[in-house]
Formats: structure tokens, sequence, C-alpha cells
DNA sequence: TAGAATCCTTATCGGGATGATAGGATAATA
DNA sequence: TATTATCCTATCATCCCGATAAGGATTCTA
């Protein structure tokens, strides 16, 4: 029950280039540095972001990326699903490829739902600008809304 | 993030266990045909539940497992901690050990510990009366408290 | 126009966890 | 003492995770 590297990373990685979003576009090399995580394995991740329409990029010289959207515009549960596949707890509540032949009759199942659920409205309830304005100690509590 | 067939196959075998109270000790055999699951498999990972007091057991003819307490008095966090080891959706949550080194200036920490908290007031707040009671559709709605 | 910087793509790999199978030792009952 | 269980340990195939590596394509700048 983990939320993965790549999960971690592209979060970071969105933070990082949210937070550098004045100097126009940002190289990986800059991004990995900072962050202290290989480019190489950066560049993996971010491959499976550019593919929707969270980033700008360019190539060549002075290229790099940078956010399409104002950092109030991503939540949490928006990068993870995307990186992770997605939020389930368990596989059978994914679609209906995965559902197990025990769905109708499953004492469990309500669980799990209830489960994804409680995670997805978390995640969901949390843009970059939450963890910026409360990293930066602005006007929010101690806690996200849970 | 996903809940291994561990955790799931415990709290199905607790809740098997449960349904069948009045029967006295029931052997694993029969929870494995009624659940479809290798008893093998099933011995493992009782195994984990039984070195702790959830469980009563004989050996030999007549002998099988029982609940040690009654079902209200289990949690599906107490299972799931068991079997999954920790609830933590990230290991720097776990321990100290697991503590990375970014922990003081981290901007993701914090959403981390939200997520884990969510997680398990909702898995603290069900117990296995709860499943049964709403499986066997008395008095409970149609939602986990959540 | 050369070359430096950068994104882009794919191949590969070690290691560990997962999910399971198998079989024998031990204990209780009839 | 035969049977029925739990108990215990070894083994295994598979998959995914996290990472490394290398080279191609593209663009900027001097």
């Amino acid at each position: 029950m983990k939320i993965s590297t790549k999960g971690r990373y592209a979060l970071r990685m969105l933070l990082d280039l949210a937070e550098h979003e004045d100097e126009g576009y940002v190289s990986l090399k800059d991004v990995a540095e900072r962050q202290g995580i290989s480019k190489n394995y950066l560049e993996q991740i971010i491959t499976l972001l550019k593919n929707t329409d969270m980033l700008k990029t360019t190539r060549g010289s002075q290229g790099g990326y940078k956010l399409a959207k104002l950092p109030e515009q991503y939540t949490v549960g928006d990068i993870l699903r995307i990186t992770e596949g997605n939020l389930a707890p368990v596989a059978c509540l994914v679609d209906d490829v995965n559902m197990c032949q025990r769905n109708l009759f499953c004492m469990t199942l309500d669980v799990w739902r209830g489960l994804g659920k409680v995670i997805e409205n978390y995640l969901d309830g949390i843009t970059l600008q939450d963890i910026l304005d409360k990293y930066h100690n602005r006007d929010v509590g101690d806690q996200y809304y849970i």
C-alpha cells in the first residue's frame, strides 16, 4: 500500500517547476540537481505527464519544461492518477476487466470502495498551490483538509 | 498503491470465522473451500494473525481456528496493519529508520502525512461486525462512515 | 554553420516483493 | 494407532520497481 517513487518524484518535479515558474522553461537537469534525483529517471516520469495537457516543453538549447496551467489547477489526485495508473486500493475497483467474480456477494467490496473514495477525496482536494502556500507559511493551517 | 492479497485474504478469512463463530473451531480447509483460496497460502497468512491475540487455535482432529474476541473488537485497520506491516502510503512515515534526509524541508511530507491519517481513520472506523451487519442488511446505511 | 544544450526514445538489468506450491513435523482426537 | 488438523520451512515463477545507459532528434547561440 505504497505510493511509488514515480508518483512521489512527479509531484516534487511539478512543485519544482511551479516554484521556478518565473524563470520560463526549466531544464530537467536543474530539477534533477535540485531534487537530488537521477535526470534519466525523471525523464521517464515526465514523459507520462507530457502526454497530458499538464506541461509545455521546448527542445534544444535553453529548452525545458514549464507548467501549462496555474499551480492551483493541478490536484495531487490528477498527478498521481497519471503516474500510478489509478488510485484504487484494490484491482477490482479499477474497471470491469479487473472486477472479480465474487463482486455480487463480496463482503469486503464496499470496504474497499469506501477506502477508494476517502483517498480520492483527500488527494483531489489538494492542489500544487496549496502545497506551496503551506510550505511558505501563508494563510493555510497545520493540516490539509481532512 | 494496492492492498496486497495477504490483507484482502486475511479480512475475508476473519469474516468467515466470524460468520461461523457458533460452530466452534473452524478448520482452514473449510475456510479455504468456502473462500476459494489455496489452503496452504491461507496458512501462511493466518500465521501472521496467530502471533497476535486475535485467534484461538487447537491442533489435531476437530481442531481449527476461532476468533479470540468479538467481531466488533477487530477493526479493518488492525488486521491490515498486521498483514501489510503498516498502513503508511510512503516509507518515510513508517519510522525514523525510513525517514529520509529531506524531511526537514520536504514540501510533500505533509501531504503524505495527511493521506496516512485519512486512510487510518477510515480503516480504524470499521469493525468486522460493521461489515457483517451491512452485508446482512441490518441497520447500517449504504456507506461506511467516511 | 558548428557545436552545445536539451528533449526524446528505447533497451536493459538487478533486486525484491508477491503469490503461490509442496511436503514433512507435530499434536489432538476418536 | 489411524486420522485429521495445525505448524513450519523451503522453494519457485513472475512481475514490477527503481534505475542506468546510450544514442537520436531538435533547437538555440556564437
